[in-house]
DNA sequence: TCAGAATACGAATATTCCTTCGCTTTCTGA
DNA sequence: TCAGAAAGCGAAGGAATATTCGTATTCTGA
């Protein structure tokens, strides 16, 4: 379905312990240009360049650039994925005002891991079809999320998946949105009222929503 | 300082009617052939072709096959300013449940304007160096809120302009994730949540948030 | 009606980048 | 220690695009 799918997928595998460093050693390449010059100047040649391989030697691993950037998006997907997989087993049991300020905290981090990185790949994850990794790990960041929410109390017909849309979508955009404006971490007042509004929206008296908002014109 | 800045200025002013036609062809072009290819197959001779004019006539307005984008995006962009400039004044003096959700209602609009065309942009914005002018539409909505809140009483020290990036990106969030999702609308049961959640943090007993938050470990 | 300016045009040119392939060097397992 | 496999290498070829520029056409203002 996707117009654009350049192939993305490994030439050969990396047998011996020199190749898998090999591999390693263009990704760090690949990340040091894309952040220096963006997708568009970055070439395989000098990706080979910056990691100080032969340019033979990339594509012994990578078909074209986009396969390297795939791959990189593939590795730095793990690393936000695992942020999230540290933190579910710890907001066991929570209040919501707690455990929602550690889903900040955790995403603040995620967003810190190597902020330059995350960027530029962000910007171009949508044109090497790489979007589903990223659904992925999104999606496995609401799961967690929505697995907490389950052990709320909560007030009958809310169902914790959608809350969990709403938390997880919430917590990402305020977050991104600060650290792109240029701030290293969510202004005080600004995660206050977040986590607040988060917290209290979980709390077991909120109601169920009725058709009380549909006045609007 | 943006170590990337391809060169999208205009080239030569179109005066006569004409060539302002011609301007607004090539356009509708670019917009046609990005659908289509995306930008990377998308190239300045596909895009002449599209619009009926000679490549020539394209390069004598714009520099650059991102200049011509640019110039989309930025057409685009005031189409959602339009958008969101015609729902500020019907805001006045709405309750907190009621404005919310019409500014949901707008948010839907906004991304439903020209779908496929608003896509492609989301996904190019970052190459083409114009965050800037997103960045305003951002903020012009954001401010257009900002004025709304300021209106309704509000527990002393809760700050307008915080709550309005609050609301302002919790709704662009959660309505682009929907319609990403592939929903061709908010589903019924988020959009009571989100709704919920953001008229009740801007009632006027929601306190100012305190410490209360700071005990997450 | 006419001269000068504005537009339009597209074949030809200039760039840029991707990718391959034959050869050298290094490593692994026996 | 040695043969075969794995890895590394980069000049050269090839394909795709961007962009220019001289010429033809149309419009504006007097």
């Amino acid at each position: 379905m996707p117009p654009v799918t350049p192939a993305t997928s490994p030439r050969k595998r990396p047998v011996q312990a020199r190749s898998r460093a090999t591999v390693e050693t263009i990704l760090d390449g690949a990340a040091h240009i894309l952040i220096r010059d963006g997708f568009d100047r970055a070439t395989t040649t000098r990706i080979a360049e910056a990691a100080g391989v032969g340019i033979g030697s990339l594509y012994q691993y990578f078909p074209s650039k986009e396969a390297v950037v795939a791959a990189l998006i593939d590795r730095h997907a793990a690393a936000l994925t695992r942020v999230f997989d540290d933190l579910a087993p710890r907001l066991a049991g929570r209040p919501p005002a707690e455990a929602v300020a550690m889903i900040v905290a955790a995403a603040t981090d995620a967003h810190r891991l190597h902020p330059a990185l995350h960027r530029v790949l962000n910007e171009q994850v949508p044109r090497i079809g790489d979007m589903a990794r990223i659904r992925d790990v999104s999606a496995a960041i609401t799961s967690h999320v929505a697995r907490w929410i389950a052990t709320l109390p909560l007030a009958p017909g809310r169902d914790p998946a959608i809350l969990a849309v709403l938390v997880e979508r919430s917590i990402e955009a305020v977050v991104h949105g600060a650290l792109a404006d240029g701030h290293d971490r969510l202004p005080r007042a600004l995660h206050d009222e977040l986590v607040t509004m988060l917290a209290r929206h979980l709390a077991p008296e909120t109601p169920r929503q009725d058709q009380r908002i549909s006045k609007a014109s």
